[in-house]
RNA sequence: GGCGGAGUAGCUCAGUGGUAGAGCAGGGGACUCAUAAGCCCUUGGUCGGUGGUUCGAAUCCGCCCUCCGCUACCA
């Protein structure tokens, strides 16, 4: 344990006001990918998810529902729960804001900012929409009426003003400048952090911290005399005003590492290693958050990958705009791996996409049922029936051209990988397979094995040779594979007579880099078991969920 | 408006001075271990427009057109 690394990660927490989308759960899958590949590795692994659940919006909802807030977002929470199951995810953690030490963890944030003389009482002005909020000028119509949300154009604007604690941010202008020159990849894609950085040198205003009228949402636990505002039976005084819910969300990230209530903990899993969100909360992670990491005392994360959308012709996927996809329609028809594959080499992890069912089938099918998939079939079919299923050795890597090719498919792939652009790293792997089902045409193993038979002896190490390299690559990739196909992974190595040493969520095997070496397992004797098709190719087109 | 990015085969993209590439989709062929999959061959592009620099430009420079991102209180 002491010599292992440590690896935390986060998502965002998604906003629990509705059932979850494929768009939603895509960043989740991406990041579960990362969590399963360092747990692999043999990294001391903690990955962090879950729901965001305070807000006027959700409370909102919920009255609209004839619901209270909290049995709202208790069946949202059970959504995304059935959904992350259905695709696969493997938190250690599913955080939510309403749970009880993250409230703990905001008010010792907030104690310690406004010990640091960063929160002040002050009055925030501007166009607010009675069903939202709130709202930025920038998202609003304008028309010769005025004013109106976007989402509810016939209710009337009111510009109010309340008074809020403010958060100093302006006053870390330099800090955060100084930041992102001394970590120049701390965000990364590199265009994402120039933006931001474009953003920090226009200058900073400060942000709400509080707000007055809201009652979902974590009680401000200092009131205007800057007294704390717990009372003596334990309940927060209302007129403190609620947490303002940016300020809110972004703390789970530490109550998830243990903060406040186990230092040692949080001394183990803090700094996070990467955070994992979307572009649209680009600002409030790579500016707001560190800044109010350093109010607080507490070390930034390391790094921040940001992702970008789903696209459904030049869309946004949305709720809102009704063109999303229902998780489980696509896990329905294309299994748990099977979707996790089409969202993650479908979709660059870098940038935006257009994603439609008729890609998703197409990547299906040409990936996995009639290049990987299709290679494990004859690869253990051929084995079978030329050697009695007994499984032969591979050749040593430099005899052998997919063992040769191996090496530099692995040190791309990892370097991939690890650089978050998953979809390329998988294009890797599918580049070696593509490699393999050549090897198969241009040495003809049941030519060889008719010659084998006839009493060729040369034949017949060859057919050895061939098939060996064929198994070797099909455990190969079946296995660097894993992270994005945990459920296949072991059926891969079932059908080629080899053990599956991991969990379900990828921890307690041998380290992968090890088990990733050409050849690793060719001293162990083994037959192969019978051929099953690993993913069924799709021949009708799925209706839309 | 300001700052930044992009426009290359039907689709998604790679390609920063030297006779246009990949994958998928489409067409043809030989084979048969296999999920009618795989393999081989192949159709297809005035590289957004225009004017320059250069022996030579998708690649460098100017102008124009189109699209996208950032430009703070929904998260």
């Amino acid at each position: 344990m002491p010599d292992r690394h440590r690896y935390y990660l986060t998502t965002a927490i998604a906003y629990a006001n509705n059932r979850p989308g494929l768009h939603t759960l895509y960043e989740v899958v991406g990041a579960d990918v990362l969590a399963r590949w360092h747990r692999m590795k043999g990294d001391d692994t903690r990955f962090l998810t879950g729901t965001d659940e305070y807000s006027v919006n959700i409370a909102m909802t919920a009255a609209e529902q004839g619901k209270e807030p909290r049995a709202f977002v208790d069946e949202m929470v059970a959504l995304f729960g059935d959904a992350e199951d259905a695709l696969g995810i493997s938190p250690d953690r599913f955080i939510r804001t309403t749970d009880p030490d993250h409230e703990r963890a905001v008010h010792e944030v907030i104690r310690r900012c406004y010990a640091n003389g960063d929160l002040y009482l002050g009055t925030y002005e501007g166009w607010y929409c009675p069903n939202e909020g709130f709202r930025a000028r920038s998202d609003l119509i304008e028309d010769a009426s005025g004013f109106h949300c976007p989402n509810h154009p016939g209710v009337e604007l009111q510009w109010l003003s309340e008074t809020n604690w403010f958060f100093r941010l302006s006053k870390y202008q330099a800090a955060l400048e100084r930041h992102f020159a001394e970590h120049p990849d701390w965000v990364q894609p590199e265009f994402r952090k120039n933006e931001m950085l474009g953003f920090i040198r226009g200058g900073l205003e400060d942000f709400s911290a509080s707000r007055q009228n809201a009652t979902w949402g974590i009680p401000f636990p200092i009131l205007p005399d800057g007294t704390w505002a717990q009372r003596e039976d334990g309940s927060w005084h209302p007129g403190a005003g609620t947490v303002y819910v940016w300020f809110d969300a972004l703390i789970n990230y530490i109550t998830g590492a243990g903060f406040p209530d186990d230092p040692k903990a949080f001394a183990h899993w803090w700094p996070a290693d990467l955070h994992v969100i979307g572009k649209d909360i680009n600002r409030l992670h790579t500016v707001m958050w560190p800044a109010m990491l350093m109010s607080a005392q507490i070390p930034l994360p390391r790094k921040v990958w940001v992702h970008g959308w789903l696209l459904v012709q030049g869309e946004r996927m949305s709720k809102s705009r009704g063109n999303f996809l229902d998780p489980h329609a696509v896990v329905a028809a294309l299994g748990t791996d099977g979707a996790r594959y089409v969202m993650l080499r479908e979709v660059a992890f870098d940038r935006d996409t257009d994603v439609s069912w008729e890609s998703f089938v197409r990547r299906y099918n040409a990936d996995l049922a009639n290049d990987f998939g299709n290679l494990v079939n004859r690869t253990v079919s051929m084995t079978n029936r030329y050697l009695d299923g007994r499984r032969p050795a591979p050749r040593v890597h430099d005899e052998s051209p997919l063992g040769e090719g191996w090496h530099d498919t692995l040190n791309r792939f990892v370097e991939r990988l690890e650089g978050h652009l998953l979809h390329d790293a998988l294009a890797e792997l599918m580049e070696f397979v593509s490699g393999a089902n050549k090897v198969v045409d241009a040495e003809q193993p049941w030519v060889l094995a008719k010659a084998a038979k006839a009493g060729d002896r040369e034949a017949e190490a060859r057919l050895e040779a061939v098939l060996g390299d064929l198994v070797e690559a099909c455990r190969l990739v079946g296995l660097a594979a894993a992270p994005f196909l945990p459920n296949t992974a072991p059926r891969v190595m079932l059908q080629l007579g080899f053990g599956f040493g991991y969990a379900p969520d990828g921890n307690g095997g041998p380290a992968i880099l090890d088990e990733l070496r050409w050849g690793a397992h060719a001293a162990t004797a083994g037959h192969v078991g019978q051929p099953e098709p690993l993913f069924p190719r799709l021949d009708i087109e799925p209706p839309p969920g």
